[in-house]
DNA sequence: AGATTGAACGCTTTGTTGATTATTCAGAAT
DNA sequence: ATTCTGAATAATCAACAAAGCGTTCAATCT
């Protein structure tokens, strides 16, 4: 039972070597199998196969960034707008830094994203209890007005598209990129429509 | 003169046959050439490639849409967040109409967007000009509140990018996309802070 | 002289073949 | 019985040849 973890973790941590190194197309099963003393038969008791082998490891690296982005939404001290505006922009620039870095991530992501839908879905669910949660606290406060906290939230992710997978949809540089995503932001705070106090604290 | 601008629509009626029959890779200069009883290469004389004979009939197009969104824009009796709305919801609707009624459409559109990234631009400006006339006279009647009218209609037109062109972000059906670009242009102009009036026609 | 042609050029696409690779499974090993 | 192997299989990929096409331009026509 142990052991069996274990040997599923060596498989990961192989793969994700050689993913990283030379790419998810370049590197073969037989590869990541020799990597682990093993035959590449034997992968496939671990994993139903290779592309389960690199969700796994995304999913490992997601579940890391989400914990980061659960911390940022509930810091204490800070109103909803500033902790809405940490969320949205971490979100942003994990994701550009991410694919800008190396290629190799760029190429998984593509992968993943084309052949696994579902994983996609997923993020992004896993992204709006987080926005639900802030949400609901923001109204508790008073500082925002939400009647349906997942409709909502599930708006504000539709608005933010653009920003999710940057360099997929359009060519822009992230300081480009940040600036449109602060106005945005601001548009979906506080309206076009006149508003109750047009503002709170200027200096 | 006007010789010269007959052939030049000659040539645009032949390709748009031959396009919308076959698709563009599956046209030939050649073929588009022999229905106008002439050589491929006095093409060239009309236009620089055939790339710019889609562009053409791609503007033509375009030009009728556009003169329909800025009736909408300025069409009296009706306030700015419902002129807003048929704004956005004609825009979505004609290009879900369009790609989905013809997958000819949906090739030249990817081409021209891939090949000629300039042309998508000029879509967004136009149609920026409208947003940005929409948002000035509200803001004359005191519907709307907003500073630069420029900078607010470009997020506008950021926060809807996924219904601009939608079966190339995602595989939702028309009621959806409906549902939730009707979701976001409420965001957009009510925003989640507390309001000065929260409702005021409620039937 | 200006307009038009159509063969020639080079690039891209298509079709084909051979090699690689993911995956399976009958059997060996423990 | 369970775990693992590695050769067999079927699908995918890479490399190359051939064909087709957009584009050009020297020659022809008006």
């Amino acid at each position: 039972m142990a052991e069996k973890n274990s040997v599923r973790d060596q498989i990961i941590e192989a793969a994700k070597k050689r993913f990283s190194h030379f790419g998810y197309a370049k590197t073969t099963m037989a590869e990541v199998a020799a990597d682990c003393a093993m035959s590449p038969g034997n992968l496939y008791r671990f994993f139903p196969g290779k592309l389960d082998i690199a969700e796994a490891i995304a999913t490992e690296d997601y579940s890391r960034h989400l914990d980061h982005l659960r911390k940022l939404a509930v810091t204490p001290g800070k109103d909803a707008r500033t902790r809405l505006h940490d969320l949205l922009f971490e979100e942003l620039r994990r994701t550009y830094h991410k694919l800008e870095r190396d290629p190799r991530a760029y190429e998984m992501a593509r992968v993943i994203a084309t052949e696994r839908p579902k994983f996609a879905n997923w993020m992004l669910e896993n992204e709006r209890k987080i926005l639900i949660e802030l949400l609901d606290e923001a109204e508790r406060r008073g500082e925002f007005t939400v009647s349906d906290k997942a409709y909502t939230a599930e708006m504000v992710q539709s608005a933010t598209m653009k920003f999710r997978y940057p360099q997929l949809w359009s060519k822009l540089t992230l300081p480009k990129l940040e600036r449109e995503l602060e106005g945005v932001m601001n548009l979906l705070i506080d309206g076009l429509c006149p508003h109750k106090a047009s503002q709170e604290a200027a200096a």
